[in-house]
DNA sequence: CGGAAATTTGAAATCGCTCAATGATAGTGG
DNA sequence: CCACTATCATTGAGCGATTTCAAATTTCCG
């Protein structure tokens, strides 16, 4: 499972080992999880970031009405936590949705991080982007399609990123997650999720057995969710342009 | 209008006068754009982002059955394409809801400010992680909420930007988007959302004549948003903790 | 002033939600 | 290993929210 854990800081380029090992001594202390336990609560004060070496994580958000939205899952090797440092309290909460492993980093390591490493600096800069690219594609999943196409499109997006960890990923996987989760991801009730999986099922795009999903028809799925389908650059050579011209550090304004 | 334009990269930090200056230094070329024009348009190669000096923009992504989600609305201030800089083509299409003026900065450009100016850069960082939160939120909001509540999630989150930009904004505000840009924003059909505002307006919540909008009851409006209020860092110490302790530039692995 | 775009309104159809009940599955303690 | 319990999945029926289609008004702009 831990086979590629730097999947996502390698996704925009090629980190150095000094890079990967500065990153790996940051952690200062490993949590371990069980199912549904909180790893940090919506609301609490902001003291660290946190990289998830093992499982699975939910980070949602709550609405007044009692409801919640997943807004993000979180797989092994993605950093959590990073959009709420811009905040004085936490703006979502991470839940446990497998048993999970993951280490805390304290914000003056990670900022200090970003001084001495700033080639991994822009990789995680680039990385959050990319996090934008996908919250403004579930929203748009979410805003404009129909029950059934948001599910395909979730499933399919969470397929994609799963081969990314674990290249051996076929067509079929296990999805620990509930109806009510799935529910709170797509923004619909479990009932409705529970029909529209199984209207999935009945038009053959999909298999499930437990928690095993099987994606049939990838290009039926892809047609049914309807996103547009987005091709992530590579080392872009803009990169490497002006960028290595100056040195400098962090510092604060006289 | 154009008394604050720096305002979203002061959000964090006060830039520095030579950031301020290098910043202004890399803008290419200014457009200017008349209402409904396009200044870059989905699957669009990205070699620019956008300084964005005058008007406002809707940044939109198609989805196959001909409808669209507009996934941010753009006020003076904001960099234009900054999520795009992750793909080969461009993600969303920007259009001028407005009269607008942009400056053009190539990507070698922009890149080099990040190298030149690393507290400015983290400046950037930071804005970036506040769009992913308010991303969540909209997530949110059109994902667990009715048409109504987020109709009012979106009024107050507008005008909430509209005072940071201009702070003579008071409880009063000319908003230049049809009710299907409305409709597009929150996920909803223009007909609903005709009927949704007049609802508001019943309710005494808001007051409409012609563009113009009044927040009659801020208090109320909240209540039936049902969001999470979130209040933003200013300067956090840990960015100037360890910070400032080393020098490099971003540099290409041997 | 004329035409296009935007707003408003009505009526019917559809989608998704709520409430309620039944079955299936997995985990727990004895 | 089994009984017990909680959680999860499934199904039905009725209701409510939102969409769709269609048409009338109003506003905006040249």
């Amino acid at each position: 499972v831990n086979e590629n854990l730097f999947s996502r800081l390698s996704t925009f380029t090629n980190p150095t080992s000094l890079e990967l090992s500065t990153f790996e001594d940051v952690a200062e202390k490993t949590l371990t999880l069980r199912r549904k336990e909180i790893i940090r609560a919506e609301g609490a004060s902001v003291n660290e970031v946190y990289f998830l070496t093992e499982g699975w994580v939910a980070c949602s958000m709550n609405v007044l009405n009692g409801r919640r939205q997943i807004v993000t899952v979180s797989l092994p090797g993605e950093l959590l936590g990073v959009p709420s440092l811009c905040l004085e309290r936490a703006a979502v909460t991470f839940e446990a949705l497998t048993p999970v492993v993951v280490q805390a980093i304290s914000l003056d390591a990670f900022a200090g991080l970003f001084t001495k490493l700033p080639r991994l600096a822009f990789s995680m800069f680039l990385v959050s982007q990319q996090e934008r690219v996908l919250l403004m594609e579930r929203l748009a999943s979410v805003g404009q399609t129909k029950a059934i196409q948001r599910l395909a499109a979730f499933l399919l997006h969470i397929h994609e990123r799963l081969q990314q960890v674990d290249a051996s990923v076929g067509q079929s996987f296990e999805l620990p997650l509930t109806q009510s989760d799935l529910a709170e991801i797509v923004g619909l009730t479990f009932v409705h999720v529970n029909r529209s999986l199984r209207e999935l099922d009945r038009r053959g795009l999909i298999e499930r057995s437990g928690k095993r999903v099987t994606l049939l028809d990838f290009e039926g799925l892809r047609e049914l969710a309807g996103l547009p389908s987005h091709q992530f650059v590579r080392d872009p050579e803009w990169l490497n342009g002006e960028a290595p011209r100056r040195q400098a550090g962090i510092r604060a304004p006289r």
